[in-house]
DNA sequence: AGCACGCCGACT
DNA sequence: GTCGGCGTGCTC
């Protein structure tokens, strides 16, 4: 009996919010249930009660509206890792439940459940007597009462000692009736109104009814992949966390399976996360096959109303054994967590970039399992560099898995100088001769071919070929991206679109013409090229709508496509059966990023869409283009080369104090004018400083400075291992507060970004 | 983050 | 004379 409660609001403030709990209340109020309060002058709020106790505040409070639950939606587990998420990344209290509360527990109006419209025998007639007086009101009417013969005929009550129970035991739906019978839904409401049916809802599930689990249908490993599952086990005994890598088509799904069912057997729950993009519907009937019903499924394109089903059945008493689920999913309720796998744990969007919490999914759930005691394995043929190197420094186990399945052999590689190419006028648009002889071949043979270039659009900037004016974007410090489909310009950072000009506003000159190549205009070279051949396009713009990315895969999985051109999405879907021939258009798109993950992410890229070619018995070609094929790393992705690439790349990291020697944490200033913005940051910087010394690096400004008409500063922190976190974020809050205080910098927006990508 | 209160330009 | 622009300050 507490009468007052610390609440957290989903708003992103740095403190709970304290309620007097009314008398009649207060034997409901308890850590982890949801409560209405008013908030602010006249809003109303759904919060989470974080502690209940009976400390009057000195301040005023108000009293609560309402408690929303009878038992606690959340668990000991959960707030724990919020709260770590909010310490370690920096961000409120209240963004972390923001992010992890689907949106239908924090509305204030209250979840509805789906319901549907069913029919009943009214009480009175539920008795042979009844049944009686009710054919004989019927004998007249014909079509009722067949209707009602019907119904008799689908429900079903059961007895108890002469007397019928009142609730049927087969319920039956006005639409399964009037199916049945074929009957209009007039003749329903006259039997409704003639009393002889009452309707009544009854609340349906959202939830996907995944079937019988069939654990028969679990194929049998082959002999590599038993060996790494050993091993993999083995390793668990010892380790809490296993890297498994395994080279492209290695069959690590097959691995996972028998995990979960090793794990499930245990009586444990099984988290699986995969980035959004890999969640096909592939993967989840393969699963489903399996794990039946035992299986859920959480992302991002799920309804709000499911999100909520799929939360509260984790809070039931039979919740989802198995969870398949994206970044999110890391913050959903589990009871009894056994195994967390990470499949392609190197993949970037696993961090959360902009709204706050800018958290790691793979960092929080390894974080959850220690909480737990459960075990973490982390899948990928081309590990992130910080879990290759855990894995060396023998903080994780690891296993490694060499062979393909099927004894696909592993790609080769051809590199292609598109610079010497372009100097001898012997590019094609952005095909070599090379890569268009092998297109050819390919659909010669009957065979398919995946044209990867990272750039959506036409042409990522268009240019007067007269003054050299090129058009950019009024809130966003970029150049525009021409769509020639909309036939407008598209700014990729605010989303705002223009229309095309026809002349230059600079010098009325009407050559105006676009540079470089984007997916679209690959695809119109590739159609103007091969106009006999089935061209699809996977980018951002293609996959808006919520199966397009499914029928583009099913698609060319199906073979009723012939190439695929597309951005990295490409090199994620599921293995094909019929690519001989990969693509890479423009290696160096992704090798001139000003950032110091700018190889590491291309040879993940690259390495990730190579695997992509090759089938049973006959050996996939990659054809890569670049102007700089003497790069070391051109090199390292043909030879696939995955340990000298790591430990260059390790060398490199270490001399120049980037991770994993070093932490990163990336101060951002945001404000509308950029005089301010830039004072603001010179004081930041020089506050750091005196208390950081030469680990701050800027301020600067980043790459794209202005964004959505705020101008951007950044200043850097690398930080070296061993150094008290805890006491940096310490500072790191004073200076934020130091900057917010000033009069000047009230409205400049302050955020940190912890192990930035 | 919202949202309200508060002080200065172009309109019936 | 008002309607409304978004600057700043608060939310138990």
């Amino acid at each position: 009996m507490s009468s007052y409660i610390d609440v957290l609001l989903p708003v992103p403030l740095d403190a709970l919010f304290t309620y007097s709990v009314p008398p009649s209340l207060q034997g409901s109020v308890e850590r982890g249930r949801r409560v209405l309060v008013p908030f602010g002058r006249n809003k109303t709020c759904v919060g989470l009660v974080m502690k209940a106790h009976d400390t009057k505040p000195e301040f005023d409070v108000k009293d609560i509206k309402l408690v929303l639950d009878d038992s606690r939606i959340v668990t000991d587990i959960q707030l724990k890792l919020w709260h770590w998420l909010s310490d370690y990344y920096m961000s409120a209290p209240g963004d972390v439940l923001q992010a992890a509360l689907p949106g239908g527990l924090k509305a204030v109006d209250a979840y509805r459940p789906k319901t549907e419209q069913c029919l009943a025998l009214a009480p009175e007639l539920r008795s042979e007597r009844g049944m009686h007086v009710a054919l004989d009101m019927l004998k007249r009417a014909d079509r009722q009462y067949k209707a009602f013969a019907c119904f008799l005929s689908m429900t079903r009550w059961d007895t108890i000692e002469g007397a019928t129970t009142h609730e049927p035991v087969v319920e039956v739906t006005r639409d399964e009736l009037m199916n049945s019978a074929h009957c209009t839904s007039a003749t329903l409401k006259n039997l409704v109104d003639r009393k002889l049916l009452v309707p009544y809802e009854r609340e349906v599930g959202r939830l996907n009814h995944g079937g019988e689990p069939h654990l028969e249908n679990i194929k049998p490993l082959n002999e590599a992949q038993q060996e790494a599952y050993n091993k993999i086990m083995f390793s668990f005994l010892k380790k809490n966390v296993v890297l498994l890598h395994g080279v492209t088509s290695s069959g690590k799904t097959e691995i996972y399976i028998h995990l979960i069912r090793q794990a499930l057997e245990k009586k444990q729950q099984v988290l699986y996360l995969l980035p959004e993009i890999a969640l096909t519907v592939q993967i989840r009937q393969r699963l489903q096959r399996v794990f039946g019903d035992r299986l859920g499924i959480y992302h991002s394109k799920y309804s709000d109303a499911e999100r909520v089903e799929i939360w509260r059945k984790q809070m039931s008493p039979n919740p989802y054994e198995v969870i398949l689920g994206a970044r999110s999913a890391v913050l959903l309720p589990f009871t009894r967590l056994g195994l967390v796998i990470i499949d392609e744990e190197h993949e970037t969007s696993f961090k959360q970039q902009d709204p706050a919490p800018r958290y790691h999914a793979r960092s929080a759930a390894i974080m959850l399992a220690a909480m737990t005691g459960a075990k973490t394995l982390l899948g990928s043929a081309t590990p992130s560099l910080e879990s290759w190197n855990n894995a060396r420094t023998g903080k994780y186990g690891y296993v490694r898995l060499d062979k393909r399945y099927n004894d696909i052999q592993m790609p080769e590689i051809t590199v292609v100088d598109i610079k010497d190419l372009q100097r001898r006028k012997m590019m094609n648009g952005p095909f070599s001769p090379l890569l268009l002889s092998c297109i050819r071949r390919a659909l010669d043979n009957g065979e398919q071919a995946i044209l990867f270039q990272n750039r959506r659009g036409f042409a990522p900037m268009i240019e007067c070929r007269e003054c050299g004016w090129t058009p950019r974007c009024e809130s966003c410090d970029v150049s525009l991206t021409y769509h020639k489909a909309l036939g407008q310009l598209t700014c990729h950072y605010c989303g705002r679109t223009y229309a095309v000009p026809e002349v230059c506003p600079c010098c009325g000159s009407r050559d105006l013409r676009g540079r470089g190549y984007g997916t679209e205009k690959v695809e119109d070279k590739v159609m103007e090229l091969f106009p006999e051949a089935r061209v699809a396009r996977m980018d951002l713009d293609t996959t808006r709508t919520r199966n397009a990315y499914e029928r583009l895969i099913n698609d060319f999985s199906a073979h009723r496509t012939d190439i695929l051109i597309g951005t990295q999405m490409v090199s994620k879907g599921l293995d094909f059966d019929r690519v001989s021939v990969v693509g890479i258009l423009n290696a160096d798109s992704m090798l001139n990023y000003p950032d110091f993950r700018a190889y590491e992410h291309a040879f993940m890229m690259m390495a990730q869409v190579a695997g992509r070619a090759g089938r049973k018995g006959k050996r996939g070609l990659v054809i890569l283009q670049t102007k700089s094929p003497e790069l070391p790393v051109i090199t390292q992705v043909v030879h696939n080369d995955v340990d000298g690439f790591y430990s260059d790349l390790l060398e490199e990291r270490q001399l120049f104090h980037y991770p994993p020697f070093f932490h990163i944490v990336n101060v951002y200033l945001r404000h509308k004018e950029n005089a301010v913005v830039s004072t603001a940051a010179d004081a930041m910087g020089a506050l750091l400083r005196s208390w950081f010394g030469g680990r701050v690096l800027g301020p600067d400004k980043p790459s794209v400075a202005k964004v959505k008409a705020m101008n951007i500063r950044k200043i850097v922190l690398k930080l070296e291992n061993g150094i008290d976190r805890d006491k940096v974020r310490v500072y790191l809050g004073k200076g934020k507060e130091a900057i917010l205080r000033d009069q000047r910098f009230r409205s400049v927006q302050v955020y940190f970004d912890v192990d930035p990508l």
